[in-house]
DNA sequence: TTGAAAGCGTTACCAG
DNA sequence: CTGGTAACGCTTTCAA
């Protein structure tokens, strides 16, 4: 097993000091003789020296590692996020370090310590907030340590600790994909509702509750069902749905993935879509364009999301201004899971 | 800005020395009183104390994070492996750092590279072996490189460098999936097949060549579509297929995502699945579940190929005997893409 | 323009 | 059982 060249193996053989060397190697603007200059560079060359990045964090305190907290990297929303802050990081010369949570508070709590073990230099929260008090106050701790220590913190949802948030208005997103449902007509809406302590859950079923409010409609909290923003969950909820005397005519999901669940489960009982039922999603992956009918679905800018909220926290790292939240828009994207009511 | 408290810190306020404070903070083995260590570790928990894994690693002269290559994480195929690396990492104390390459020589090189002088302790490459001639010269530079430095290389596909593999038999599993066409009485069957430059695309191809040949039929390179493993590349291979005086009866896609954009080109042509053109795809990702008619496809365990190559790693690194090669098995899902041909 | 040397925060060897 | 101290590989300040 042989070592890696250190630099110190570049200035013996440069014949320079260990400074110098250092000089060129980082281009420094301390004036180096262009002789010497092209020596040393001819050395490195040589041997393929790369500085060790480790022992370059442990000299300037600071090393280019960036901490992504996602749920789980399979789910279709959080890949598109980390795509983004992975493109934009690696423009800036950052590396990314990809922690899944299956939003665990203890797992959560777990990783972000490691994380600042490691020194990352900045941190981002894909994730929606959790709302377990315990976690939280342990996570407002550990962010007001990453404030003391300089770290960077960015949450790309509505977090419940302070930090730069790069989010949607996820209560509005789900307020008008149930307001556009009532447009057509329909009152009896059903709900897919997220994850428990989740705080997105709670936004996005207020923004439920807020479209039928404005529309007069009463609320049943029977047509609430709880899910867990995955297939499987857009199935089983149709199976409770079923349990109740009458199908809602409608359903809002809180994500796409549901719906299509959702969508599936409904056509294996012989229910035409939109005919029998209508459906709208939340966050527009790539699949509610191939699925039948292709699912409408209020869009999330997920890749932008990610792509923004590592820019933020770029700015922030360089000690620039940013603001403490920024708002990205979500559109309704009108496709065929949706029709007037009959009758 | 606070700094984060350090070991010597601990010591001088446990009134121990550095060594001590370091040995019951890493539970070593060797001797320390009972009371000594009582009274560290009470310290320890007042300052909140962890080491930094930065200064660790430069006394070691190792990390525990491992880089892994993707293609693209916003890929399911990616982001399946990706969760089973990430999964057995975190059992094992290891933390991930991923990188997207689109498949480009030069930035697979370049992160690399990079990962290297992180001085990561293994590397993982996640997508199928690229053949670019000057990559591979570098990166077997690199590997060799590796191997000397003692960093762990474990490749997900057939690559061309020389690497520890756990792979499944990419050809077998193209050639099994235009088999299973040809049993179903298709004779002309279309590919679609992979990027160019990847030794995956050239083994597949090779599979469904297998599959004519065994059958004795006449091999037609003008039924072989080059794609890029997306949707869309799906949509357009079905566009030249057309192009052509006439479609094949069937068509076998070297990944479920371009045969899904093939169903969806198919049928908004109004042709019938499986009906008018059977479609056999590979992979297994989630969404063939979900599209109308579901898709037949060849399985691969991707997340069982992320976990088992990260497990092989950890082998690696412990310095465990473990096997050059692991095949893993695929199996054809039917589902209701496929029929026997008409007349 | 160059170099010496003091850190950075740990580990681990060697004495006691 | 405890402590002193030399690495680890680099950056950066201070002198020359």
């Amino acid at each position: 097993m042989k070592k890696n060249p250190t630099i110190a193996d570049v200035a013996r053989k440069a014949r320079v000091s260990i400074a110098t060397a250092s000089r060129v190697v980082n281009n420094s603007d301390h004036p180096v003789s262009a002789a010497t200059r092209r020596r040393v560079l001819k050395v490195v060359a040589e041997m393929g020296f790369a500085p060790s990045e480790v022992a370059r964090a442990l000299a300037t305190r600071q090393t280019c590692m960036i901490g992504v907290i996602v749920g789980d990297t399979n789910d279709p929303y959080f890949s598109a996020i980390v795509r983004g802050i992975e493109d934009v990081a690696r423009e800036n010369g950052y590396i990314v370090i990809v922690c899944n949570s299956d939003r665990i508070p203890a797992v959560e709590l777990t990783y972000v310590r490691t994380l600042l073990n490691y020194r990352v230099r900045g941190l981002i929260f894909a994730g929606g907030g959790l709302t377990d008090e315990n976690y939280l106050r342990e996570m407002r701790a550990l962010v007001e340590q990453m404030e003391r220590r300089n770290v960077g913190v960015v949450g790309l949802s509505e977090h419940l600790f302070p930090a730069c948030e790069v989010t949607i208005d996820n209560r509005a997103a789900v307020r008008d994909g149930t307001s556009y449902l009532i447009q057509y007509g329909h009152r009896r809406i059903g709900m897919l509702s997220g994850p428990a302590g989740l705080n997105t859950t709670r936004l996005r079923t207020e923004g439920y509750r807020d479209a039928l409010q404005a529309a007069g409609i009463a609320f049943d909290p029977a047509l609430v069902i709880p899910g867990d923003f995955r297939f499987q969950g857009g199935i089983r909820a149709i199976e409770r749905l079923l349990a109740i005397d009458r199908l809602p005519t409608a359903i809002m999901s809180s994500n796409d993935e549901m719906a299509i669940g959702a969508m599936v489960a409904l056509k294996q009982r012989g229910l035409r879509i939109p005919t029998d039922i209508s459906l709208v999603g939340l966050d527009d992956i790539l699949s509610t364009q191939y699925v039948d009918p292709p699912l409408t679905t209020v869009q999330i800018p997920l890749y932008e999301m990610g792509a923004t909220g590592m820019r933020q926290l770029v700015r922030l790292l360089n000690d620039e201004e940013i603001e403490p939240v920024l708002w990205l828009n979500h559109t309704l994207i009108e496709r065929q899971s949706v029709s007037r009511i009959a009758g």
